[in-house]
DNA sequence: ACCTGAACACCGTTCAAGT
DNA sequence: ACCTGAACACCGTTCAAGT
């Protein structure tokens, strides 16, 4: 790669994710080569589609998120762990507005540059689902694409307007459904 | 309104429909004024804004469902009555691909023409989850707006190709946090 | 190698001009 | 009253022409 065009590639992120923060994933590409000062087709070249962008724009938080997983598996016990991990997910997937669709997606469909960091996050909840099924505080009859779909939701939840304010009470009552101790799994948090 | 006006509602308004049965809820208005040989000027005037079209497009159908919780309240008890509306409620809001994000953001925007349609919608399923809660079958720490809000959530999944084969389940999952007799809630269907 | 500008086929909005 | 065509400001895709 050329001293320019690392140049340029290290811009074009930095202006795409202020540009995503201001107008949600379907933000204009056009606009992001605009504010970059750069020739459309340069952004374009860079990033061939909206989701080789994301893949890039995402890539260190889907790493930190897979990687929490594992840390959380060690230091808490199985239903807390996927607990806690189910709300960092969501956080995640709502960190920018109609990522999650765009997320949703690409979980479907291997050619997609998210296709793989996806597949990665989905892996990672499983192992935490897993030992909860094993442990016996997880519902058994649920896999690790309902658990990403889940997660999909409640993120898709989060990002409309009206429901926002709900999110926290609707992601108590998935959790939920998810654990399978009824008794009091609403106030498990520093046990 | 004059005899040619009333033909071009009714010819947009068929035309319309298939459209939006072929590319989902942002399909091009452009699109469906051509195919209906009329200027992109008069389907404007006639519906202003792409909620207005879907108020029409929907309105039998949002009432249909809205009657269809007061027959249900008749004819099956509170938690049965609850989840088969619950059924009817997801699959209607996926009727057409994408709809549910028009509802979503119209329940949150008193200005939108499908503001009431679904302000009905969710007074039906408050009579409906209220009956049930006095019941003690449905929890207690739910309102309508939830109910609404995992509505379209189940029909936000079914509408994603890759989360669209596990509705059915969840579905299940859901219903099951919603109703508080996890004994059986899952056979009961025929009782 | 890498970038650019322009042409292209789309989109929804707006409005003066027609019947 | 109602409709139309065109102008406008957008969008992403593509590619020949420049350095």
């Amino acid at each position: 790669m050329r001293a320019d065009a690392q140049k340029n590639y290290c811009l074009l992120l930095a202006v795409a994710r202020e540009v995503v923060t201001e107008h949600g994933a379907d933000a204009s590409m056009r606009d992001i080569a605009r504010r970059a000062g750069v020739g459309l087709a340069t952004l374009l070249r860079h990033f061939p589609t909206r989701e080789t962008l994301f893949e890039a724009l995402l890539r260190d938080n889907l790493e930190a998120l897979t990687h929490k997983a594992g840390e959380l598996e060690t230091s808490s016990p199985p239903d807390e762990a996927l607990v806690s991990w189910f709300r960092v997910g969501v956080a995640f997937v709502n960190s920018y507005s109609g990522v999650v669709a765009l997320m949703a997606s690409a979980h479907a469909d291997p050619d997609s540059a998210l296709y793989a960091p996806c597949k990665a996050v989905r892996s990672a909840g499983a192992r935490l689902l897993h030992s909860a099924q094993a442990e016996g505080t997880a519902r058994p009859d649920m896999d690790a694409d309902d658990l990403f779909a889940l997660m999909s939701a409640l993120g898709w939840l989060a990002g409309q307007p009206g429901f926002a304010p709900r999110g926290e009470h609707l992601f108590h009552i998935i959790t939920g459904a998810i654990l399978t101790n009824h008794a009091g799994n609403a106030i498990k948090k520093a046990t």
